[in-house]
DNA sequence: TCCGGCATCATCCGATCGGCTATCCGGGGT
DNA sequence: ACCCCGGATAGCCGATCGGATGATGCCGGA
């Protein structure tokens, strides 16, 4: 067959997980871990440097940009890597602006060893790869789109977590109270909810806020 | 020295966080990895069987029994291990109860490694070991207590949750509205917020309510 | 160019909330 | 025996919320 062996990048803030992955991914003879990277700016560096053929990437990389903004970047580098997300979350959210971002796959990190092989293959022929959950969960979103939150009417969720009232919140921001509640009547719309609490809920539910 | 070798045993669902810490401790010379275990079952089958010094805890094992409680079992054993608990966060809710199920350790995973292994030595030498952050975060929480909630409370706050009314939560519980009110009262006391909004994302960061 | 989404503001009004005070009961600990 | 706490209940009242309705300006995509 005289394969190519398929060049692999991992980038992860936690040291555990990329001394995993790479135990598991270089034990393949078909696979080659060629770097790591524990943030952003290293992800960059060193898949500038290795001209990887797969990168498998976390969404949360501790301070600074996050997974889906480094997928970005390295899809925007002269020969861009296929990535190929490993994280611990499917929330449709994230999957969604991973794949805007220019992912090429999505698996979560509970995964058996063997799918993470698949994956890693199928990403380097240029499929798209999901993991049974996400994809579930995207077909499910598919059927009825979340309507999208505006920057603005998150910064209303944030000081509504924060369990400020409609005048403190006008304040806050120097608007009136009147464009506060418009706020947050579209709000309600989008969410599906009716109250201050149910809001805050789902909010956080979708990651629209981090708790 | 002829130092006995520290047996260590990893409780973790994850696949690639298992390969990863034993490749990383097993390439350490004075510690050996002599089990795994995908979950609480299978934990404490693996420790009967193969009598570690310290078990390396993961928090959350998907399916049946958390890290907490079976970090209980474990410790109820004829001839208990030492467990140091290394999971992805730090909330003070979690390591309380990690500590009360009898766990003399707390790591978080994006540690480095050399922090990983100190703490695996001090943990067999019955040395009590915390991250930085949770031990600050222990402190924290030292000098002011938290408040327990009662279950009652807990009740109302997942219906509140829901974005129920005072009315609505009380046909709910089938109690009275006055008596919703007053639950309500004693929340916003015990989590020092004043609204219902306030109350849910105190909850949910307090992990009094799951997401 | 026109439409739609976003952000802004205004008014009205009934429903709901949150604070306060007070009572009652049962169980567990001092 | 006594007291504290959790749970349940009541009434009062001012402040706030949520819904409905309508309007303006800006920007970007069809």
């Amino acid at each position: 067959m005289a394969e190519q062996r398929i060049r692999v990048v991992l980038v992860d803030d936690h040291p555990v997980v990329r001394a995993g992955v790479r135990a598991l991914v270089d034990a393949q003879d078909d696979l080659d871990v060629v770097g790591e990277a524990a943030d952003s700016t290293q992800a960059v560096v060193v898949v500038g440097e290795t001209k990887p053929d797969v990168v498998l990437m976390d969404l949360s990389l501790g301070e600074g940009p996050g997974g889906a903004e480094t997928t970005r970047l390295l899809r925007e580098l002269p020969e861009p890597p296929q990535v190929l997300v490993l994280t611990t979350y499917d929330t449709e959210a994230d999957v969604l602006e991973a794949v805007d971002a220019g992912a090429s796959g999505y698996l979560l990190k509970d995964a058996p060893p063997e799918e993470l092989f698949r994956a890693i293959r199928g990403t380097a022929r240029g499929e798209t790869v999901l993991a049974p959950s996400v994809a579930t969960r995207l077909l499910q979103r598919a059927a009825s789109p979340t309507p999208k939150v505006s920057p603005r009417e998150v910064e209303i969720l944030r000081l509504l977590a924060k369990g400020l009232g409609n005048k403190e919140m006008a304040r806050e921001l120097l608007v009136s109270e009147a464009t506060v509640k418009s706020h947050l009547s579209h709000i309600y719309t989008k969410l599906g909810v009716d109250t201050r609490a149910g809001a805050v809920a789902t909010a956080i539910e979708r990651r629209i806020l981090r708790p």
